[in-house]
DNA sequence: TCTGGGGTCCTAGGACCC
DNA sequence: TCTGGGGTCCTAGGACCC
């Protein structure tokens, strides 16, 4: 048997275990830039709060209500994460991180499966004040199910422990409830006249293997009770990192775009870095502001192929600052105006750090480089991030234009876990 | 005026090799 | 009149996840 555990509206979860006043009260997380809602406590989902609306379509009613929003804030939900995963790897042999709020565990050799499910759940909610769910079941696309219906229960665990249960829990999940089916699946399938997971475990083995590759059939095995998808311990090395952000507003403005090319592309380098990794590919798209249809849309990608990873600041910045250059350049030319709204940059071909190839003649400078960029980290790690970083062109750098741009943030609290200086004070 | 960010995997098709 | 078979690697596009 392998168990899944979720986190209940785990950002809001979060700044309600971090500052107590707020339980009770209807909570929500928003998205970068304060964008939308993505994660709402049980009191702000009563109250109808919807996830992925808007923020600035319904601020005004929703604090009219009583409700706390907060900006999200990834290092803190991680370090909570941390804390999660420590308790819940007590519990059984083997433990899979599978995401920032949820956990897969193999319950091999446990006998007491019903006794133990409801242990966990209540010592995580006391050493952390997070409400956690599990669902058990054969397989992982079943355990999905299961956590699926926990959700209505009110001891939070759903155990599919044998055929009955499953089928008659297959009977209760709409087809774009089941993991793996995604919109597009879901509207295929719709349009086949299968719209439950119970009508989707007895169609032909051949046609979904057809129709939605092979990812399709493994859901469709999962659902037969014959495992398809192991349990993962240890993380694969990352294939990808990017970092990609929306602006305050949207903006054609050459040294703006060049500013925030700089700014975020110099992030990446930080996460390569910490990762231990160089990039050999760099990736840099601009894009308009999708959800407007009376203007213009573009979105010019640029590719970059290395003869070398890299991963120091100088290099990756440059890179980033000549593909936003060069994409203003050719729009003069055409006489395009087009308004942009975010940036992006990532990372691939990416290869461990000492099995970087070194070209002839090229070690002083890249080592220099490097040493730069980690003395930058080193005083970003004592002072704050962000705190020393590049600018393309000092005369033309002007705060003013980080504070126009740069993301949004209205409603951030303080680092409780990751910095010395925010933790709490205990009177 | 304002609508997130960061990932993975699969497939088809093209280019190339022997 | 007739022109093979078996591979690998790369990329773009499309799907999915949280």
């Amino acid at each position: 048997m392998v168990a899944i555990a979720d986190c209940v509206g785990f950002y809001a979860a979060y700044h309600q275990s971090t500052e107590p006043h707020l339980k009770g009260a209807p909570v929500v997380a928003l998205s970068n830039n304060d964008g939308c809602i993505i994660a709402l406590s049980p009191e702000a989902k009563a109250l109808g709060a919807v996830r992925c609306s808007a923020w600035y379509m319904v601020q005004e009613e929703y604090e009219a209500k009583g409700f706390r929003a907060f900006s999200s804030n990834y290092r803190e939900y991680q370090a909570m994460n941390k804390r999660l995963m420590k308790i819940m790897a007590r519990y059984v042999p083997r433990l899979e991180t599978y995401s920032i709020d949820e956990c897969w565990m193999d319950l091999a050799g446990i006998n007491d499966i019903e006794a133990i499910v409801p242990k966990l759940i209540k010592d995580v909610k006391q050493l952390t004040g997070i409400q956690i769910r599990i669902g058990v079941a054969p397989t992982k696309t079943l355990a999905k199910v299961a956590i699926n219906l926990a959700k209505t229960t009110p001891d939070n665990f759903c155990i599919l422990d044998n055929s009955d249960r499953i089928q008659s829990a297959l009977r209760c999940i709409a087809i774009e409830d089941l993991w793996n089916v995604g919109a597009q699946y879901a509207a295929l399938l719709h349009r086949n006249g299968i719209r439950t997971a119970a009508r989707l475990s007895v169609t032909p083995e051949y046609w979904v293997r057809k129709k939605m590759t092979v990812l399709g059939w493994r859901t469709l095995q999962e659902l037969n009770g014959i495992p398809c998808l192991d349990l993962v311990e240890v993380m694969n090395p990352k294939k990808n990192i990017g970092v990609g952000r929306s602006f305050k507003k949207t903006t054609s403005d050459e040294q703006t775009l060049v500013d925030a090319a700089t700014y975020y592309s110099f992030r990446l380098s930080e996460k390569l870095r910490e990762e231990k990794l160089v990039a050999t590919v760099l990736q840099i798209k601009l894009r308009t502001n999708k959800w407007r249809v009376d203007t213009a849309q573009h979105q010019p990608c640029m590719v970059f192929h290395l003869d070398k990873g890299i991963s120091n600041g100088l290099d990756i910045t440059k890179h980033a600052q000549q593909a936003v250059r060069s994409i203003v350049a050719a729009n003069r030319k055409s006489r395009a105006q087009y308004k942009y709204m975010k940036f992006e940059i990532n990372a691939s071909g990416l290869v461990p750090e000492d099995e970087n190839q070194i070209l002839i003649g090229d070690q002083f400078d890249a080592g220099a480089k490097n040493r730069l960029s980690r003395a930058i980290d080193m005083i970003n790690l004592q002072l704050g991030k962000g705190k020393v970083c590049f600018a393309n062109n000092l005369s033309a750098w002007k705060q003013d234009t980080k504070d126009k741009y740069i993301m949004r943030q209205e409603y951030k609290t303080p680092n409780y876990f990751t910095d010395w200086n925010e933790a709490p004070i205990l009177h």
